[in-house]
DNA sequence: AAGTCGGTTGACGTTAACGTAAAGCTCGGG
DNA sequence: CCCGAGCTTTACGTTAACGTCAACCGACTT
């Protein structure tokens, strides 16, 4: 079998961790500051691993959410939290459920809107025929403005 | 019949709507000097009529899905696009489904961490029966922190 | 030895999205 | 006539999330 693209071994730098997901070394470090990654040190040099790439990720997703850092730290807290510490159980799940309420009312939110751009496109559509012009593909991108 | 709660004749002053929205009424200026919003003027104050209030209720629903305001001036042109100017039905729709596409992409974000944050909390309800711990029911807001 | 490459820590700049006064109309009531 | 309520504009302050240097360091390469 070929070798797995990313196993749970290898190690980065914070600019090959910047280059594959497209962020700046300095945003990266930026998060650290902000207590969302603790990658190891070698000399004063940062050393991620895959639970630290794993962790940006959330943080990236959080973010494309329109999540601020310190809404994505909770998550975070949620994410790596002790399940077997007892007096924490109470308020890690009112936390999760506060955080799933809130996902699910952003989801309709989203429904909507998703409706209505659908409403749009169908509108447009239908005025094209009218007007005699052909239906464009799907993949049309515009030879950009 | 009781009269409609909110029709098309009422107008606004821009304290009302803010109240009534939960939003300051410097926010609604400052999306006026945005281009967001351009409400009638009866000498130097502003009226809101029922469209600026459709538009504004838009404005805040896209804040919540985490858009910039230029996303969703973006999108308040795709809204009130004039369907019969056939110059602009290409690029009309292009814009429209650029939209949708990223809608789409973020529900699944949104999906993904629901899951995620569901997954969560099974496994906290497990371990609080593991702990002889009663489920807590759905409505219990901790006791505030 | 000198240079380059990849990383480090400050420190200051920038943009978006407002908040927060400050100072000035205007209109109905006392 | 003056007042306060409600609105206006203008201007400066603030927070989040980085961008953009500058100056430095350690490891190689030439």
């Amino acid at each position: 079998m070929p070798p797995p693209k990313e196993d749970r071994t290898t190690l980065y730098s914070i600019t090959e961790l910047a280059d594959e997901l497209g962020v700046t070394a300095r945003a990266i470090r930026f998060y650290e500051t902000k207590g969302l990654l603790k990658p190891q040190r070698v000399g004063a040099n940062r050393v991620y691993d895959y639970r630290d790439r794993a962790r940006l990720l959330l943080i990236l997703r959080g973010k494309r959410l329109g999540f601020t850092l310190a809404q994505i730290e909770e998550y975070l807290r949620l994410y790596d939290a002790d399940p077997t510490h007892k007096k924490q159980l109470v308020h890690l799940l009112s936390g999760a459920r506060r955080q799933i309420d809130e996902l699910e009312s952003q989801r309709r939110d989203l429904e909507l809107t998703l409706e209505e751009l659908r409403e749009i496109e169908d509108q447009v559509l239908a005025a094209m025929r009218a007007a005699g012009m052909p239906p464009p593909p799907r993949t049309a991108d515009e030879p950009a403005e």
